[in-house]
DNA sequence: ACGGATATCGTGATCGGAACGACAAATCCG
DNA sequence: CGGATTTGTCGTTCCGATCACGATATCCGT
């Protein structure tokens, strides 16, 4: 019922969690910094630096040459041996990686596959790979935790994967077979959800409270939720599904699609297709974009605009976010004219949410999936750092 | 920066917070109920209680006849002479109650204006009330702060109401004059938000962690969301104005105003004029739409109906709430085919999200907003219940 | 070059609050 | 009426945060 009760050595707890997110999230820095920040005492952060490096969590480094006056503070950093594992099953290939506590990419793959894999099959593909780097790249290095993002529903509880439509999965426990495969503690998330949680953290959305992200791919859009400074899951963890929304569509010649969702409209096909297009990436299809001087290219972006400044404008009434991110071809769309974009999102919002509002493209590039993931890995350890020992 | 970390008396401030909501929020219960809830030691229980009851904040009673074995339980329940005052201007009426942490309302008036008051008039007013209040009903009661629920943008953190259309005002700072008339602590937050909070703690939301509340007045259409348990207020405390969107319209033909807003579509105003009436109270709307058997009323019903299901999917998709609360003349139009009603939003929502969603009639009546607003002015005393000592 | 000012760190004493153990009290049951 | 059960109470223990003091390192003006 009331975990929301403390004991003094949950004090602790969320001491250490509080310092090693800090050194985590906001980068190395000096032990007098971590006081200002936590409003510890300054003794008390001693403590608990010495305590989370007794635990090879942090390291410390001699100072920096400061042009300060007074002793220099000594600079306190997360450990790169501390990695999480980062999976990320895609269509055409499987992309692992492995990120430092510190934010360093220490390995990555991507294994190519010309078919879909099973949920079996991708946590086996995934022992493999860790199983390789456990000798080499990862010799010495602590894994504390995997984590995966998955294109589709994910009940984040148990990381059951309840439909992933693209992958062809249903009703899948990946996190289970992960955990089996692996003997990692596991956590399993929803792609966008991760995303999410990735630019609030070191992109985009950095610094912002309330940040609504929301991802254009080949297949769909998705998204995540970050308020209050939390990422919210809802009840089940499927919170952020903008692209199966029925859209306001003010005009009704913009409608394409007869009760279309969100994403029957604006979407990266009929971008494609305007382009006359069969298939390209995202750098290809921007620049395509770019360079195209067609009208019904012009015309099929606007119309996709229109319907994306529409939805804007309802979650920024719902949700008054600060700051709304917006990955893949939703950012090619808003690149073209963002002042335009920005005025049209206002006309159909409220003044007062609307106020101080910024929206951006998203800031990481390819890593977004994996540093979300790892992130997602990381949680538990930053809740309670002592909890697990080295083994 | 990082109000998240905490020292030894967070922790005592922390529990008897606790404490004091479990009484306020769950009702009078033994001191065994609270060690179970709260996982405290029965000893820690103890003193916590005794503290709480030396500040006047809750009562010890005598253990209730119980048929168990073992020794019975004090019975801790929240004060009846810890008051808050409660204060809603509606468009015809200025409205003032007094609530006890009980949650038992000690005094209420309800005074009819044949014109808008200012906010200047409206703060003296109250002042007036609560100062007749202080010699009668409120002798020797200590009132602990004031909540304002005003139908209209509130900026929460200071308690500016930015925009109110239907009492005409604008950017007044209703906080402070309410502040300045009565010397009380004041919280000023949107009508629909604090409904929300009071349906989440006492009514029809009670236990979900994640709930979106949504209320049809004369006014329009007003929301407020409970996500993670915690009421979210976005960037500004603008959140939750659903009236303004652009829903989603599958069919042009049900399209009543062009380029319209929900509340525009989905309108109490709508409803009446298919009635012919031409203005009636919520009891007499529904008693006339229950006994109509015209079709058109039934076509107008229909028509709102389908509207209003298509923008809770989009809110299901999104949010992924337990629960979907929904007051005025909302509650009406679900009332005439529950199941049917249930059974379109999850038409137009993923299944997932839908799962265990239950949408329902909201269950406080006319209090519901005095009790919000109550709650917007204990919250201060719940997060730090021996702050401000019994003056 | 040197001492004072400034700022930080380390250490040991102290404080505060929750947990724990032992015992007493209150109730039910046979 | 005595055993079983549950809970309150009191004294003690444990542990983390804080405070105060001295030590240390850098900067800056003379």
């Amino acid at each position: 019922m009331a975990d929301r009760a403390m004991s003094v050595e949950g004090v602790r707890r969320r001491n250490l969690g509080e310092v090693l997110r800090l050194v985590h999230e906001e980068g190395a820095q000096s032990r007098a910094r971590i006081t200002a920040s936590t409003g510890l005492n300054r003794s008390t952060v001693a403590d608990l630096v010495a305590a989370l490096a007794e635990a090879g969590l942090v390291e410390e480094r001699e100072p920096d040459q400061t042009k300060r006056v007074g002793r220099p503070s000594p600079i306190v950093a997360s450990s790169d041996d501390v990695v999480a594992i980062a999976v990320n099953p895609e269509v055409d290939a499987l992309e692992v990686g492995a990120i430092a506590l510190s934010g360093a990419v220490r390995a990555r793959v991507r294994e190519e596959a010309d078919r879909l894999l099973t949920p079996e099959e991708t946590a086996a593909a995934v022992a493999r790979i860790v199983e390789g780097w456990r000798g080499r790249e990862l010799a010495g290095k602590r894994i504390v935790g995997l984590g995966a993002a998955v294109p589709g529903l994910v009940r984040a509880a148990d990381g059951v994967v309840r439909l992933a439509p693209h992958l062809r999965w249903r009703e899948a426990a990946v996190g289970e077979l992960l955990h089996e495969a692996t003997g990692l503690r596991v956590a399993v998330g929803n792609d966008a959800s991760l995303g999410a949680r990735a630019e609030h953290l070191f992109g985009a959305a950095e610094g912002h409270e309330n940040a609504v992200y929301l991802n254009g791919g080949a297949s769909g859009i998705g998204g995540g939720l970050i308020l209050d400074g939390r990422p919210i899951g809802g009840a089940g963890g499927y919170a952020g599904e903008w692209g199966q929304n029925r859209p306001g569509i003010p005009d009704d010649a913009d409608r394409r699609a007869p009760d279309g969702a969100l994403e029957d409209e604006v979407s990266r096909a009929r971008l494609l297709h305007a382009l006359g297009l069969v298939s390209a990436d995202d750098p290809t299809l921007a620049a395509a974009l770019a360079a195209s001087t067609s009208a019904a290219v012009a015309d099929e972006v606007e119309r996709q605009r229109r319907i994306l400044a529409t939805a804007l404008a309802n979650a920024v009434n719902v949700l008054n976010p600060s700051v709304i991110v917006l990955g893949g071809f939703l950012g090619m769309l808003v690149a073209a004219d963002a002042d335009g974009f920005d005025a049209a999102v206002r006309a159909h919002a409220l003044s007062a949410p609307a106020e101080g509002l910024v929206i951006r493209p998203a800031a990481l590039a390819e890593d977004r999936l994996l540093i979300g993931a790892a992130e997602a890995a990381f949680a538990p350890l930053l809740a309670d750092p002592l909890a697990d020992p080295p083994a």
